[in-house]
DNA sequence: GCCAACGTTGGC
DNA sequence: GCCAACGTTGGC
Protein backbone atom coordinates (compact mmCIF):
# COMPACT_ATOMS: atom_id res chain seq x y z
CA UNK A 1 0.00 0.00 0.00
CA UNK A 2 1.41 3.35 -1.56
CA UNK A 3 0.16 7.24 -1.25
CA UNK A 4 0.20 9.17 -4.52
CA UNK A 5 -0.27 12.73 -5.22
CA UNK A 6 -1.92 12.94 -8.87
CA UNK A 7 -2.20 16.37 -10.71
CA UNK A 8 -4.94 16.58 -12.81
CA UNK A 9 -5.76 20.53 -14.61
CA UNK A 10 -9.50 20.63 -14.00
CA UNK A 11 -10.06 22.19 -16.76
CA UNK A 12 -9.72 18.68 -18.41
CA UNK A 13 -10.66 16.19 -15.08
CA UNK A 14 -11.68 17.90 -12.48
CA UNK A 15 -12.69 16.37 -8.66
CA UNK A 16 -16.23 16.70 -9.89
CA UNK A 17 -15.54 14.77 -13.16
CA UNK A 18 -13.77 12.33 -11.71
CA UNK A 19 -16.78 11.95 -8.84
CA UNK A 20 -19.26 11.17 -11.97
CA UNK A 21 -17.91 8.61 -13.52
CA UNK A 22 -16.82 5.04 -11.85
CA UNK A 23 -13.39 5.55 -12.41
CA UNK A 24 -11.39 7.83 -14.81
CA UNK A 25 -8.16 6.75 -16.98
CA UNK A 26 -5.30 9.12 -16.33
CA UNK A 27 -4.76 9.43 -19.53
CA UNK A 28 -1.77 12.02 -21.06
CA UNK A 29 0.95 11.06 -18.50
CA UNK A 30 4.17 12.00 -20.87
CA UNK A 31 7.77 12.39 -18.04
CA UNK A 32 9.35 9.15 -17.80
CA UNK A 33 9.36 9.49 -13.65
CA UNK A 34 5.57 9.80 -13.88
CA UNK A 35 5.58 6.84 -16.01
CA UNK A 36 8.06 4.52 -14.26
CA UNK A 37 5.62 5.12 -10.84
CA UNK A 38 2.78 3.94 -12.66
CA UNK A 39 4.56 1.22 -14.10
CA UNK A 40 6.62 0.21 -11.27
CA UNK A 41 5.22 1.03 -8.32
CA UNK A 42 1.28 1.51 -8.52
CA UNK A 43 -1.08 -1.07 -6.94
CA UNK A 44 -4.78 -0.76 -6.85
CA UNK A 45 -5.68 0.00 -3.52
CA UNK A 46 -2.70 2.78 -3.34
CA UNK A 47 -4.37 5.65 -1.98
CA UNK A 48 -4.31 9.53 -3.74
CA UNK A 49 -4.59 12.99 -2.82
CA UNK A 50 -6.33 14.19 -5.86
CA UNK A 51 -4.77 17.67 -6.89
CA UNK A 52 -6.09 20.59 -8.72
CA UNK A 53 -3.13 22.31 -11.32
CA UNK A 54 -2.70 24.77 -13.72
CA UNK A 55 -5.98 26.82 -12.23
CA UNK A 56 -6.99 29.78 -9.95
CA UNK A 57 -6.42 27.78 -7.11
CA UNK A 58 -3.80 25.11 -6.81
CA UNK A 59 -4.19 22.06 -4.59
CA UNK A 60 -5.36 19.15 -2.97
CA UNK A 61 -8.99 18.78 -4.20
CA UNK A 62 -9.95 14.91 -3.35
CA UNK A 63 -9.25 11.63 -1.84
CA UNK A 64 -8.71 8.53 -4.45
CA UNK A 65 -7.28 5.77 -5.13
CA UNK A 66 -5.74 3.48 -7.76
CA UNK A 67 -8.14 0.95 -9.36
CA UNK A 68 -5.91 -0.85 -11.80
CA UNK A 69 -2.67 -1.58 -13.07
CA UNK A 70 -0.60 -0.03 -15.74
CA UNK A 71 -2.04 -0.40 -19.25
CA UNK A 72 -0.92 1.19 -22.56
CA UNK A 73 -2.35 4.88 -23.30
CA UNK A 74 -4.61 4.93 -25.59
CA UNK A 75 -3.82 8.68 -27.35
CA UNK A 76 -0.67 8.02 -27.81
CA UNK A 77 -1.56 6.46 -30.82
CA UNK A 78 -4.18 9.05 -31.92
CA UNK A 79 -2.82 11.56 -34.72
CA UNK A 80 -5.56 14.12 -33.52
CA UNK A 81 -4.96 14.08 -29.75
CA UNK A 82 -2.55 16.79 -27.84
CA UNK A 83 -1.27 13.84 -26.39
CA UNK A 84 -0.09 11.40 -29.73
CA UNK A 85 3.53 10.31 -30.20
CA UNK A 86 4.83 9.75 -33.48
CA UNK A 87 7.51 7.86 -32.14
CA UNK A 88 5.67 5.15 -29.89
CA UNK A 89 3.82 1.81 -31.53
CA UNK A 90 1.41 -0.34 -30.74
CA UNK A 91 3.92 -2.90 -30.32
CA UNK A 92 5.87 -1.39 -27.98
CA UNK A 93 4.02 1.63 -26.54
CA UNK A 94 6.47 4.18 -24.70
CA UNK A 95 3.02 5.49 -22.53
CA UNK A 96 1.35 3.70 -19.71
CA UNK A 97 -2.34 5.10 -17.91
CA UNK A 98 -4.07 3.70 -14.36
CA UNK A 99 -7.23 3.82 -13.84
CA UNK A 100 -8.28 6.36 -10.91
CA UNK A 101 -11.38 6.21 -8.66
CA UNK A 102 -12.59 9.22 -6.63
CA UNK A 103 -13.90 8.68 -3.91
CA UNK A 104 -14.50 11.72 -2.03
CA UNK A 105 -13.87 15.96 -2.81
CA UNK A 106 -12.53 17.75 0.28
CA UNK A 107 -12.50 21.57 0.97
CA UNK A 108 -9.48 22.71 -1.22
CA UNK A 109 -6.33 22.64 0.70
CA UNK A 110 -4.41 24.90 -1.19
CA UNK A 111 -0.59 24.90 -2.39
CA UNK A 112 -0.06 28.37 -0.13
CA UNK A 113 -1.62 26.30 3.03
CA UNK A 114 0.43 23.05 2.38
CA UNK A 115 3.54 25.27 2.39
CA UNK A 116 2.70 26.56 6.26
CA UNK A 117 2.80 23.29 7.54
CA UNK A 118 6.33 22.39 8.46
CA UNK A 119 5.02 18.29 8.75
CA UNK A 120 5.00 18.53 4.74
CA UNK A 121 8.14 20.90 4.11
CA UNK A 122 9.63 17.44 2.59
CA UNK A 123 7.00 16.97 0.30
CA UNK A 124 8.26 16.58 -3.78
CA UNK A 125 5.06 18.93 -4.88
CA UNK A 126 6.12 21.44 -2.95
CA UNK A 127 9.98 21.54 -3.72
CA UNK A 128 11.51 24.40 -5.69
CA UNK A 129 10.94 23.73 -9.69
CA UNK A 130 9.18 20.76 -9.24
CA UNK A 131 7.05 19.86 -11.96
CA UNK A 132 6.48 15.94 -11.39
CA UNK A 133 2.53 15.06 -12.34
CA UNK A 134 2.60 11.95 -10.14
CA UNK A 135 4.57 11.99 -6.96
CA UNK A 136 5.13 9.25 -4.23
CA UNK A 137 3.43 10.81 -0.84
CA UNK A 138 5.08 9.27 2.48
CA UNK A 139 2.14 7.51 5.09
CA UNK A 140 3.28 9.91 7.93
CA UNK A 141 2.39 12.85 5.08
CA UNK A 142 -0.80 10.96 4.10
CA UNK A 143 -2.09 10.83 7.70
CA UNK A 144 -1.38 14.36 8.48
CA UNK A 145 -3.08 15.80 5.43
CA UNK A 146 -6.12 13.33 6.09
CA UNK A 147 -6.07 14.14 9.68
CA UNK A 148 -6.03 18.04 8.79
CA UNK A 149 -8.94 16.92 6.15
CA UNK A 150 -10.72 15.07 9.07
CA UNK A 151 -10.12 18.12 11.53
CA UNK A 152 -11.46 20.83 9.54
CA UNK A 153 -15.48 20.11 10.07
CA UNK A 154 -14.57 20.09 14.31
CA UNK A 155 -13.09 23.95 13.72
CA UNK A 156 -15.92 25.18 11.36
C1' DG B 1 1.78 36.43 -20.28
C1' DC B 2 6.09 35.78 -17.73
C1' DC B 3 9.69 33.03 -16.44
C1' DA B 4 12.31 29.64 -13.43
C1' DA B 5 13.25 25.04 -13.41
C1' DC B 6 13.95 21.08 -15.54
C1' DG B 7 13.53 17.44 -19.27
C1' DT B 8 14.50 16.10 -24.06
C1' DT B 9 16.71 16.32 -28.46
C1' DG B 10 20.24 16.13 -31.62
C1' DG B 11 24.70 17.75 -33.59
C1' DC B 12 29.25 16.89 -32.84
C1' DG C 1 28.77 11.23 -24.00
C1' DC C 2 28.66 16.33 -23.83
C1' DC C 3 25.96 20.22 -23.90
C1' DA C 4 23.43 24.05 -26.29
C1' DA C 5 19.05 24.80 -27.91
C1' DC C 6 14.59 24.09 -27.37
C1' DG C 7 10.12 22.61 -25.25
C1' DT C 8 7.14 22.01 -21.23
C1' DT C 9 5.27 22.67 -16.68
C1' DG C 10 2.89 25.30 -13.64
C1' DG C 11 2.72 28.97 -10.14
C1' DC C 12 2.19 33.66 -10.15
Amino acid sequence: MAYWLMKSEPDEVSIDDALAQDSVAWFGVRNYQARNFMRDQMQPGDGVLFYHSSCAEPGIAGIAEVCSTAYPDHTQFDPASHYYDAKSTQENPRWIMVDVKALRKTRLISLNELRTHPELEEMLVLKKGSRLSITPVTPQEWQFITEQLAGAKHVR
